[in-house]
Order: C-alpha cells, then sequence, then structure tokens
RNA sequence: GGCACCAUAGCCAAGUGGUAAGGCAGAGGUCUGCAAAACCUCUAUUCUCCGGUUCAAAUCCGGAUGGUGCCUCCA
C-alpha cells in the first residue's frame, strides 16, 4: 500500500516497523466542546485507515490522546462554573456518543494528558539534561536552536518563521528564540497545577502527544495523524522534543487530512462557521456523515452544505436499496441454475470491483475511487437481478461483497434492511395483491395510499410484492 | 511578506504521460394496470488561461489568473 508522507511529500510504500504490526497515534480531540464535522474527518479517515490495515491482515494498536488540560478546557469550565475535570469527563462521554454514533472503533488505548503527567515530567527532564529545554519567567521552554532539523516536515525556513514571531509576539520574559515553545508553564492564580521538580504548573499542549506517543507506543511509531493546520506547529514541535529527547527518529509516515469548509472557507470553533456532529446527527444519519466524508479524497479539502448531505443522502439510497433488493430476489431465485452467461457475468463483476477497489485503497486510500468501486458492482449486480437468470447464490455473492467491503468503510449498506413491518401493514398489503389479482386497481390503488399514508411503501417486483419503509 | 496546497460537466468528485471513473441533478426510453424501484441511452471533442517538452499532456516544465490554508489556539 502506498500513502502521501507529509514529511517527505511523496507517496510511499507502507511497512509497519515490526513486521504484521502497525502502531499509529492520532491527535484526539482538546474536550471543551462537542466536536464538529471537520473534527470528525480525520477521526473517520485514519479509522477507515486502521480498518484497512485490520482486513490487510495487519494487527493495529492506535492510540488517541484526549487533550484534557489546556486554556481552552479551563476557560470553558471556569465560564460553566465547574472544575475542568468535571467539564472534560462530560465531553469525553460526549465524543463517544458522536464517534460511536459514526462507526469510529475505539481505540486501542486513550491517554489523557492528566494522567500523563508523570511521562511528561520524565520527558521534560531528558530534555533539560541534554540542553534542549531551558528555564524562562513564567515556564520551561524547548529551544529550538537546539535542534536543526526544525522546520523540516512544515517547510518553513526558521529563519522565515522567526521573523514572524518576532513582529507579533515580540520578546517574552527570558525566551532565547521567539519561536521557542512551552514544555511547562508555571501555575497562574485559579489554574488547576502538577507538581513538578521546577515547581507547580501544568503540560504544554505539544509535550502532551510526545510524551503520550513515546510512553504507549515507543521511541519510533509508523504513523501520526492529524490535520494539516496540526503540521505547524504542533507536529514539528513533537518531532522537535520527541527525536531531541531519544535520538531517534519520532515517527515513519505523517498523514494529514484536509479541511472540511464551509463556502470554501475553513469550517473552525474561532470563525464560528461550523456544524457540530451532535446537531448534524439530529438531521441526518450518523452514516451519512461518514459516508459523504469519505467520498472525498482525505487530502483535499472538501466543502461542506445540506446540498451536498441531501445528495449523499440519495446516493447512499441506492446502495442499500441494491443490497435490500438482492436478498429479496435471491429468496426468491434459490432455485435458479448456475453457470448462466448472466450469472458469469455478474461473478466477473465482483471480481473486479474487489480488484478495483483494493487497487484504489491501495493508492493512499482513495476511498472516492473505492466506493465508486462498488457503485459499479451495484449496477452490474441490479442488472443480474433483473434479468432472472442469475442464482440467488451468485446474487448472494455480490451482496457479500458489497457489505464487506463497505464495513472496511466503516459503513453497513445492510442496517436499513426491512425488519419490523408491522402486521397491520403486511395486511394491507397482501389485501392490495389480491385487489391487484382481480384487477380492483381503484381498490389497489387506495390500499397502497393508506400504507403509504402509515410510512411505508409498495414496490412490486417479478418476485411479488415487497414493503419498504419509505 | 514567507511557505504550501487547490482549479475537471448544472452540482459533488476520481483520474499524475496513451486519448475524460463514479454519484447527484436533468432529458428520452424499457418494464409496470398506474406507480415505485431498477435497467438502457443521452448530458465535458475537453480538464482556469498562455507558452514549452513529447509521437502523445487534465496529467511533466515555465509563467499568469483565481481561490484556500499555514506562518498565533485550531482537525
Amino acid at each position: 500500500m502506498q500513502i502521501f508522507n507529509s514529511l517527505t511529500r511523496r507517496k510511499e510504500e507502507l511497512t509497519p516497523l515490526e513486521p504484521g504490526h502497525f502502531r499509529i497515534y492520532v491527535c484526539g480531540p482538546t474536550v471543551y466542546d462537542l466536536f464538529h464535522i471537520g473534527n470528525a474527518r480525520p477521526f473517520i479517515v485514519f479509522d477507515t485507515l486502521r480498518r484497512y490495515l485490520l482486513w490487510l491482515g495487519y494487527q493495529v494498536t492506535y492510540v488517541q490522546n484526549f487533550t484534557d488540560i489546556d486554556d481552552k478546557v479551563i476557560t470553558r469550565a471556569q465560564a460553566e462554573g465547574v472544575p475542568f475535570a468535571q467539564l472534560a469527563e462530560r465531553m469525553i462521554g460526549e465524543y463517544y456518543r458522536d464517534a460511536d454514533g459514526l462507526n469510529i472503533m475505539r481505540a486501542s488505548l486513550y491517554p489523557r494528558a492528566t494522567e500523563s503527567i508523570d511521562a511528561i515530567i520524565q520527558l521534560i527532564s531528558r530534555l533539560l539534561e541534554k540542553g534542549h529545554a531551558y528555564e524562562a519567567e513564567d515556564g520551561l521552554y524547548f529551544s529550538i536552536d537546539s535542534f536543526p532539523a526544525y522546520g523540516r516536515l512544515s517547510g518553513h525556513k526558521l529563519e522565515d518563521l522567526v521573523a514572524g514571531a518576532s513582529e507579533r509576539l515580540g520578546d517574552t520574559a527570558g525566551k532565547r528564540n521567539p519561536l521557542d515553545f512551552a514544555l511547562w508553564k508555571y501555575k497562574k492564580e485559579g489554574e488547576p497545577f502538577w507538581p513538578s521538580p521546577w515547581g507547580d504548573g501544568r503540560p504544554g499542549w505539544h509535550i502532551e502527544c510526545s510524551a503520550m506517543s513515546l510512553e504507549n507506543l515507543g521511541e519510533t511509531i509508523d504513523i501520526h495523524a492529524g490535520g494539516v493546520d496540526l503540521t505547524f506547529p504542533h507536529h514539528e514541535n513533537e518531532i522537535a522534543q520527541s527525536e531531541a529527547a531519544t535520538g531517534k527518529p519520532f515517527v515513519r509516515y505523517w498523514m494529514h487530512n484536509g479541511f472540511v469548509n464551509i463556502d470554501f472557507e475553513k469550517m473552525s470553533k474561532s470563525k464560528g462557521n461550523f456544524f457540530t456532529v451532535r446537531d448534524l446527527a439530529a438531521r441526518y444519519p450518523y452514516s451519512i456523515l461518514r459516508f459523504f466524508i469519505l467520498q472525498a479524497h482525505y487530502r483535499m479539502p472538501v466543502n461542506f452544505s445540506d446540498e451536498l448531505l441531501d445528495a449523499a443522502v440519495t446516493s447512499w439510497k441506492r446502495i442499500t436499496s441494491s443490497v435490500d433488493h438482492l436478498a429479496f430476489v435471491a429468496a426468491a431465485s434459490q432455485d435458479q441454475p448456475a453457470g448462466t452467461a448472466e450469472e458469469n457475468g455478474l461473478l466477473e463483476a465482483i471480481a473486479a470491483c474487489r480488484q478495483a477497489w483494493q487497487k484504489a485503497m491501495d493508492d493512499d486510500l482513495n476511498t472516492a475511487d473505492a466506493i465508486a468501486a462498488l457503485f459499479d458492482l451495484v449496477r452490474a449486480a441490479n442488472t443480474a437481478a433483473s434479468t432472472g437468470r442469475v442464482s440467488g447464490q451468485a446474487l448472494l455473492q455480490a451482496r457479500d461483497s458489497l457489505i464487506e467491503l463497505f464495513a472496511v468503510l466503516g459503513l453497513d449498506p445492510a442496517a436499513s434492511a426491512e425488519d419490523g413491518i408491522p402486521e397491520e401493514i403486511t395486511r394491507l398489503a397482501e389485501e392490495r395483491g389480491r385487489a391487484k389479482e382481480a384487477r380492483d386497481f381503484a381498490k389497489a390503488d387506495a390500499l397502497r395510499e393508506e400504507i403509504q399514508a402509515r410510512g411505508y411503501k409498495i414496490e412490486d417486483t417479478p418476485q411479488g410484492f415487497r414493503i419498504l419503509p419509505s
């Protein structure tokens, strides 16, 4: 499988350091609020990567942190008048609710910053010993001048960054370089703090992720992923801290997803142009949100609007109704002979789909192309089903492939299967069927309307009528 | 100002050297008592523009234009 590595800006063959086992770290949410669809993109995309690697037969250790102590958490907790830990705990619960809805697999481990203080302190100590960190007025800082490779990931030249930073930030008391970033912030009045060898305080944002990755996955991991906006400074800083401390490569493949835009502008909390997944889920099924995200390649920016989501609904329905219909026709086609030309055509289409699907997934997780391959199979299967010359077994084979391959994308096209049709509706439908047999179309249509009024619809097929939720 | 990324049909979106996938929307047709669903056909001689390389360019190179992002918390 090829993956675009942000570090080298090239597609590279993806191989694990330890044969058969990938170690992945994904930057998780800062738990001060519900997450929005833009935040959801990396969760969905890298969950899909994980599912694909599992499907390929790899073992995957997948770590996603919760940043549960941070300026935003503190500010929000103060505004709500609750302890920060209480807010964080609540938001972690809310995270799980939406993430589960989006069918994002639970991580192998969810380390929290506040539970990783020891590891953070140890890491800072190592940096101090090696001369990469120093004390300033308000805390401990990382000295970027002590790490010559600084800027490599983001492609920034140090002097450009420094020039920009000096203008904006001016000189911070005791900082050696305006770009030096905080490792440990000394406590301020009214803020939570933890004891450390250097005084009470709390960790900086960047050191958290380094410490949690090193502690839980080891000094060199395979994949570290997140949104493109984390490239600088967050990931750049993580590399500097981690590699300065260990002397080893921190991450082998860096992956960054593109933004979700509104009117071609980045969706973000600070711009206020965001939709939380929670709000969207009230209007669209979670599966539609996931399907929508996966219809675009993960590195491309994607625009977001109700119109596009509506189109995704229609699009997805084409898949689910096909999967649904195939089961129905297959049940009615048990005694069809196998080996017809139509059947062989379908079997070939299944093989072609699986091949095209995997080729797309192998090419830097091209889910858009992978979905296109699945649509091709939908058409072939629908056509095959309508000929009446294909065995139920072959139809189910097509259906199983659709279900299997969509499952790797975290989607279940069989989820909307017809179950729980009320007896009353079935009775009405049967009555309509008899009226239709008797060519009493007025009565048949009246009954169909009544069924529709109750939220179901009737489809007549060569194999008989079907009742579906409308 | 510095550094990146993007530009493909009415809309969304794949495609990185061999003659434009897929979805939505639209038109016509088949099937149906009528519907619905499904299927078939049609809908970009062309990929923002201008040069260049090549037998061959949406794809590579140079330039222009437009848009976005990062450089400050941000997925």
